[in-house]
DNA sequence: TCGCTTAGATTAATCGTTTAATCAGCGCTT
DNA sequence: AAGCGCTGATTAAACGATTAATCTAAGCGA
């Protein structure tokens, strides 16, 4: 009932069995040179108390934290808890806790947040950059999730091949003449996945291009993107390169009165939490998280291991610290649902208003 | 050029200033006593060198981490970059880090998850637990952010506020036939929403609730809801207790050709990042995050400060660890967008098929 | 001038772990 | 029998910051 409940040490343990604490970091950590009787008493203690290693006290005297950085250019990003998630798991598997930085949505907080992780002793940071940032050497291992045409990508999903992915399953339902809706021309992980899927799509076939920002700039936050009316132009299958477009244009066309999937086709990308749960729900392009995360930490926990903890970080010598990945690209997965389906017949081009029920 | 990039340490400043470690520790830290003009000199060559202490060893000597941890049941929840933003803000405000775990849903896992925190050395654990989940002793400080309702709640939106803001927005547009839908009758966060709509509500008006995890338990996942029925039965305003479950409302609506708001009015709860990019933007009741992020800090940070760090946590004399906000109770507030409109005249209380345009 | 207080600094111990260096036996070889 | 090599353990020195205890003058009143 009085259990002290002081956390155990290593000389707590060393004098209840009669025997320096050294001997029993040695037994616990398997180097040294302790006889197997000895240590296995030692590890049988060790779990009867309950112990673990001070975090601190090894912190202080390896150099090494055992945490990770996670810094997000924006951390209100719809897809930060799939991240998050993943990379914690990864991480966690490791051996290391993840400590979060949010420099919200400001890129130049970028720098002081990747600053204050350093400083609380992170022996790595994972950073998906914004959108156009270059990432600069920041002295810590780092790993960086963008995109596989981002310079100093350690991985991403396979953008392009997910494009290609959306691209075939639409020309294979029919659908002759596109949409593509962006969001912001900048970001490389956009432009990859519109990359990939106009190289599948034929010369014959007409694709545009819609950057939701740039429309809004001129024409207001929020405001109509005029799908119906693209729709009376003939096109039929809106591929969008988020989730969150994908959202939009399926609410705009639904609320015009054009019937999803019948009258036109969308895609999104990313199979956000609330994708499934949409009337009808989302056809799109997941990235497998997991195994992106897995590379990352992977690749990351390499470069903190190969570097000397004794090391002076000097000016010779200091191979780039960014951590670079054994599949550095990972393919992404097609989810079918509801929002796609074949093109409607040449006949009905022009769907007919107040066609309901 | 060659800037030996070695972290600068106390006694490389006492070195060179030709002064003792202790003083340069007193001048930083402000205590103990050192003349104003030396701590001056101390200063500003702690400055120059751009020193910042080791977390290692400050964590080792004082027993505090100055990190700590942010559990929450579902990582995946979409709430969770708001709230993890907010924390984190809030923590870094207070000199702390964020150290995220996550128990992916699984329920005995957070106590595992919690555990490893612990291990980890955090000072003090912010935990929004999962609906019904009460949260034990855990032997660290601890805040808990769930409902007012819940017993050990540290601090949290005022949910029942927050639905009574509801029932007189739609009451005032002249709505009479209500349906709330819920997810989980088992949520403290949703009674209490639900809870604060009928307290508002006239005995006079019909107000009907769905929980959609039941019904989903008997049709099937995804199922249709049945909304566009009730619209035809009268309803004519759908109060959901979550944006995610008034999107699934919405779109179902909109497939079934009825209009929003024209013909019925959706109303959600939180205000998730998509929910005024959506056609219409959907009316919701926000969470004032920053502040209640504020409060739980504040209370933790106080609760963290309050116990001995040579404490044994004996049997004794330990007060509860569980923080109390000085306004555990922080108001909701109404946004008011685009899914919510007048009550359609009792006359068309049968919305026609087929009317658009 | 002595003694006392006090400002301003230093000493040294401590937190818990790791690890290089050392040491004590013991069995074997030559 | 002296010396060598090996095993199984111990010693002691870090790592970097904090802080209680101590020390040294200087200031001041009596």
């Amino acid at each position: 009932m009085t259990t002290s409940r002081t956390r155990p040490n290593l000389s707590q343990i060393a004098t209840l069995l009669d025997v320096s604490a050294a001997t029993v970091s040695n037994a616990l950590s398997g180097k040294g040179r302790v006889s197997e009787e000895l240590a296995e008493r030692i590890r049988a203690k060790a779990a009867e108390l309950g112990y673990m290693p001070s975090q601190a006290g090894r912190a202080l005297r390896t150099g090494r934290s055992q945490v990770l950085g996670l810094v997000l250019p924006d951390i209100a990003n719809p897809l930060f808890p799939q991240i998050a998630q993943a990379i914690e798991h990864a991480a966690s598997n490791a051996g290391y806790g993840v400590l979060i930085a949010d420099s919200r949505g400001d890129v130049a907080m970028q720098t002081k947040a990747i600053q204050q992780l350093q400083d609380r002793g992170v022996d790595g940071i994972v950073i998906i950059p914004r959108r156009g940032t270059r990432v600069a050497d920041i002295g810590s291992p780092v790993a960086v999730i963008d995109s596989p045409s981002t310079p100093g990508n350690t991985v991403s999903a396979d953008h392009w091949q997910g494009g290609q992915l959306v691209a075939r399953h639409l020309l294979d339902l029919g659908h002759r003449d596109f949409l593509l809706i962006g969001n912001n021309p900048a970001s490389n992980v956009q432009n990859d996945r519109i990359g990939g899927i106009k190289s599948c799509l034929p010369a014959s076939i007409s694709a545009q291009i819609l950057w939701v920002e740039t429309h809004e700039s001129r024409h207001g936050n929020g405001c109509h993107l005029g799908l119906a009316e693209k729709v009376r132009d003939g096109v039929t299958a809106f591929a969008a390169v988020s989730d969150l477009q994908a959202l939009r244009a399926l609410t705009e066309l639904q609320g015009a009165g054009v019937r999803v999937p019948d009258d036109a086709s969308v895609t999104g990308f990313d199979d956000l939490i609330w994708s499934s749960a949409i009337t009808p729900a989302l056809t799109t392009v997941r990235m497998d998280m997991a195994a992106i995360a897995e590379q990352a930490i992977s690749a990351l926990s390499a470069v903190i291991e190969a570097q000397n903890p004794a090391d002076q970080v000097g000016s010779v010598m200091r191979a780039s610290m960014v951590a670079k990945a054994e599949q550095p690209s990972v393919p992404m997965d097609l989810v079918i649902r509801q929002t796609t389906g074949p093109a409607p017949s040449q006949a009905s081009k022009t769907p007919p208003a107040g066609d309901m029920e």
